[in-house]
DNA sequence: CTGTGACGTGTCTACGTAGTCACGACGAGT
DNA sequence: ACTCGTCGTGACTACGTAGACACGTCACAG
């Protein structure tokens, strides 16, 4: 037998609504009422049940996020999701797909929580299926996916910027050849952090041509390395398309008897954790993810009307790490 | 204006109930009506609330998970948890916690959300905290947290056994002296992780004392590397108390100019996938992650009455990497 | 001394669903 | 032909809360 707030206000001889006012509008409730109702409420063990909350009120204070199953990085935001959240007395709710072919199964799920908002983080969930998110009674905004762009309000680190950040800098260390190695080509981040880079190199005369690891992970970076062990086609910087690509370009350099950065630069995006490690010390660029999730929550919690057109980007901070510190140029 | 199970019935022209029943209890309507009804629930674009369902039949289909906000070990678990839950229709609802302090405050949005069930992790709650989590209506199950042992059910890897499967590989490779470098005392894990390693250690005449990190980061371990770079500390093995800090321990031993294994042989504990990296190769006990959380999940849904009592303990696998690899003995 | 407003509280109802009960139709067994 | 059981469906209600509304009390200004 559950406590209701019938039965605490029974205890406490008061009605049902103002127990159920103590504990969502105090200020409307005398203070000597206040205190014989939480007594009554402490005495039986009384908690509000949010669901019921939720039904009268249509809100659920919950909001949900959808992002790929493995993933460093979104490990990371996650995190700093649930945190922010869980200061304003929210929770998240997490649907992680292991394919893009299952994040439509989680929105159906979304629309039958009525979720008080919706994350969307993965740069590969197709245009087609953006536009097929936007549903009235759902805040949804896209997090660093700029496919989103136009599409769904939006929130994202300054990839350009960013890619041309980590491009300068390496160009400074006085590298004359240089490649970028993506993750896949159909994630937007990866084109526009590539593009970025390699209009920055192009304006100081380098070319960079790109490379598919073809994935997000350690795997990926450490297979795609293999590609320059041969010896011939080495360049003087290697552009990792995300850290975790970068971590595995360099452990597969490495483990090919290639030295870093003595022979060869190497550069990440993301500014993981693990970035700061002293067996990487990789320079990247970091993003502020505090930043963007606040934004991101505040985009859900107190959005504009016109949120399609809605973006905030956020720009990123370069960490210069050992990875790109040359003896002599 | 939500679409509701009444909008359905009238534009198929059946009853509310008969509505409800398609949606929940398919094979108690005959099919032309079945027909009828998603045909009409298509067309307004109706999905089932779940609230109100939740509310009405007293389960929400989720699961709480408390744990610690910065691990990379615990977001593996969740991962694997939520896509538990995913397969069986039901979701992850996320409460991590900073410090210890936070994690009543965590139980008690647990209880007004009226979850199927809670994933107590972290190893970290003090036991009259684990006592007061005993409630009824609400199954909790504590991971990999053996203070919980005849408090809570529990599920956990086999620390005892994986770290003297640990300290006996290391001991085959023919050292002499030892120590072991443990994230916080406090933490039941640790404890047990020690005593197994030093005992087996023991058996065959080597001493092992023990020293605390004073947390579960890589930064502890890193600290804690500074220990032994005076030279006469040095023993021939170092067994980190987790993966993490043997990453830590690791690369700060590199950095004060030893080599990892030539110098000294590190171990860790859990398997996490960066063990794998080439740049680590780390020595480790795998924990199978997938079968502690399938038994988590089947002791929350099916679990026993009795359940204060049951637990279940799972072997890990030892994983040799190149860490504990030396030249000559 | 009365009108006005603020304040505190109680009554009543709706949120959207699922389960209980009742009822009609229909096929099979005696 | 009558009973019985099964099947499909509708009417009704409860889940636990919060908001709308109404009412009574009291302080204060006119």
């Amino acid at each position: 037998m559950r406590v209701t707030s019938h039965d605490v206000a029974a205890e406490a001889g008061v009605s049902q609504a103002t127990v159920a006012r103590v504990f969502s509008s105090p200020d409307k409730v005398a203070l000597a009422t206040q205190k014989r109702v939480r007594e009554a409420a402490a005495k039986l063990g009384y908690v509000p049940n949010a669901i019921a909350r939720s039904l009268k009120s249509q809100r659920t204070d919950i909001v949900g996020a959808v992002v790929p199953a493995k993933s460093e990085y979104w490990q990371d935001v996650l995190t700093a999701l649930s945190r922010s959240l869980a200061e304003q007395g929210k929770q998240l709710l997490l649907f992680p797909f292991a394919d893009a072919d299952h994040v439509e199964e989680a929105l159906d799920s979304v629309e039958q929580y009525r979720l008080d908002g919706l994350v969307l983080a993965s740069s590969t969930i197709r245009p087609e299926h953006l536009v097929r998110m936007r549903r009235p009674n759902l805040r949804v905004v896209a997090f660093n996916q700029p496919a989103a762009s136009g599409l769904l309000p939006l929130v994202m680190v300054d990839n350009d910027a960013g890619a041309r950040d980590l491009a300068e800098h390496v160009a400074a260390q006085g590298i004359r050849t240089a490649a970028f190695v993506g993750t896949v080509t159909s994630a937007s981040t990866d084109q526009i952090r590539y593009r970025g880079a390699a209009s920055a190199l192009a304006d100081r005369g380098i070319a960079c041509p790109y490379i598919e690891a073809g994935g997000f992970s350690y795997d990926a970076g450490y297979k795609a390395a293999a590609r320059f062990l041969d010896g011939a086609d080495l360049p003087d910087a290697v552009m990792g398309g995300s850290d975790e690509v970068a971590f595995g370009l360099i452990d597969g350099l490495r483990t090919g008897g290639l030295d870093v950065p003595g022979d060869v630069l190497v550069t990440g995006f993301d500014g993981l954790p693990q970035a700061s490690w002293a067996g990487y010390d990789l320079t990247t660029l970091v993003q502020p993810i505090e930043v963007l999730v606040d934004a991101t929550l505040a985009m859900i919690f107190d959005g504009a009307r016109d949120a399609a057109q809605s973006e905030r980007i956020v720009p990123g901070t370069l960490r210069e790490g050992m990875t790109t510190r040359r003896g002599n140029g």
